[in-house]
DNA sequence: AATGAATGAGGATTCATTCAT
DNA sequence: CATGAATGAATCCTCATTCAT
């Protein structure tokens, strides 16, 4: 019984802290995050002021918890696939579709996310941005090294190269969640792997 | 004299806004848009609180004018050569030039300008953002029709190649205003344009 | 069967009112009265903080209860040996000791009493304090009007005096309470009743 | 001019102090230190919210200045007789109506003082109290240490029965200021000093 | 009886904006 | 024109108290 109730207990809790966590999503999204207000989030999520702060203890606390999990999930969809099996021009593919399919589903929450908040906060969003980022590099450039030695690509700086394409892929699927572009993710990956497969491949 | 003081008048008023909005261009860079105060931005400027509401009626009014002004600044670096003379693969490095210049010139100013203030504000704040990333689109979407009319390059689709040029110019660009990656822009651009005419032009 | 039923619900409710209680005097004691929470009273106790209003009905109520019983004890300490027998100089010392070894046990809950909470409830706890030390005035009031009368101690304005001795006793009680000086209570008594008695007795 | 504009805003800012600690006294004596708010203090002092803190930064800043103010005050009025010239008589009579005097002129506000806020902000309060406290029984303990040698007074523990003449004139004041005694001060102390002289002068 | 999640009024503090000098 | 003191709405957070389980 006494099991029972800690699971109760937590489920309760995991529910809660979910429904927090969505309905700041939600107002972080609409209104920025200094345009966010902790009424606001309570409201939204449908509870009083104080329970929000029973289950986060502050306003940072929630943008961190939010970010965090956007930001793992992110680099779980995107760095993998460019160190496992298959060739370049597929995983050029597969790249693009995961960071345009990640922005596409996530709308602009990540981004408010590095520019808001006072400047500590905003430092240690910063430097997890840039964690995943670099391991996106990182994976890119032993990739192409790779590649190039085995004579599939031709000579390139590996390093700028993989700027180029973790930056194109970020680059367009910015432009996509602001919606001045539209069209399915998948044509749009599709579309860039050709262009940067032929702009790499050795002739 | 009535306009010799109305000319005098006019200097010192035109003198008195370039003051403000280079202040206050600082604070927001340095502290973002709702993290700079109205204090602030005065005290950087040398000039009383009051004053500062002389020149611009408020917050918000001050960072539409440095938006508006980098902006446009932005448009007539990147945009102009596109459709000027020259071949395609000389435009791919001016515009990639153009871009990474400009942000690193910048830092990032217009990166706050988004995600932050009501959202009315970000609202007309972004539509100025897509006049100028549309213009470059568009005017790279033509560019590339027009080549490969000409049969420079191989069939593509124009619009989404369009896109990913623009995209991984300001993707690249963010990496570098972040210090993630450094080096010249020039050599970056050199490597991101090399890589897009290879990956576009007829074989 | 029933008696049996009443009486455990007795102990188990003394039990839980004098845990309770004990825990309230620690935190008032050690974070002040505005600074204990109900949270932290039910936590020293190790009960839920559902539990702490079963037994009392506000945290006021636990307040004035600890008050209550400190200050039962702090009469019944000090105010009888005055009226007992024995000789003034005996009872000098008694009452130093009395005092000063009152405050050294409860450390600074009486004090920490009289100068928080609201505005009625500190008048309130001020009154219960006033009948004590008016208690132990009069009784000195009236064993030195005695004295007097007898011829043991010099004329002298008996009510001043009184409290003059009152007020001595709890002075140097609440240096030392604060650490401010040390040394055994005895020693301290001693040596006020030896100079107080020095100062009244007859020549 | 500017001298003139200077001086002028000092005054202002003088006034304005003086309004919000007057303000800030009143309230605290009356409510207790938590029980006051920064509206009430705005209140009293006839200002917006806002005012105050234009030109004290916390509720722990109005309270520390207070707090200092009426130390520094204390310990001028009470301390330096003590080690001045005239008898030892004469001393004991001017200390206990410095004492007496100060607390009935600054009513209780001293005392609350030292038992609220965050402990940190208790504790050096508590400090500040001390310096005086030990100051005082300094000067006591160095005074009869004096007199003793001179053959003025019997042999006593000098240092003791320096607490018990601070302590005595602090419970006495006490005692007065809650209005539990009353009469003059003169006449108050009068009489503890003739008791004290008797007690400790040399037959 | 016991629990502890939920509540929401209340308080400290900030800051854009106004206005008298 | 310039100033900066004054304002008070807005916001984050705390915690005494209630109540469904």
């Amino acid at each position: 019984m006494s099991a029972q109730k800690l699971r109760k207990a937590d489920v309760v809790t995991d529910f809660r802290r979910a429904q927090v966590i969505a309905a700041a999503r939600e107002r972080f999204t609409k209104h920025g995050i200094s345009g966010t207000t902790m009424d606001g989030i309570a409201q939204a999520a449908g509870v009083a002021k104080g329970t929000v702060y029973l289950y986060y203890k502050s306003k940072e606390d929630i943008f961190r918890q939010i970010l965090d999990e956007d930001l793992a999930q992110f680099q779980d969809e995107t760095v993998p696939p460019i160190g496992g099996p298959g060739d370049v021009e597929h995983k050029l593919d597969a790249f693009f579709l995961g960071v345009l399919g990640f922005f596409d589903r996530k709308k602009d929450f990540c981004e408010h996310a590095i520019f808001e908040m006072g400047s500590e906060v905003r430092k240690k969003a910063m430097q997890r941005f840039e964690v995943v980022f670099k391991a996106q590099v990182q994976a890119w450039e032993t990739l192409l090294a790779d590649a190039q030695r085995d004579g599939l690509i031709d000579p390139i700086d590996a390093r700028a190269t993989a700027v180029l394409i973790v930056g194109a892929a970020t680059g367009v699927a910015k432009q996509r969640l602001r919606g001045w572009v539209g069209g399915p993710a998948e044509d749009a990956a599709t579309q860039a792997s050709r262009t940067f497969w032929k702009g790499l491949a050795a002739r």
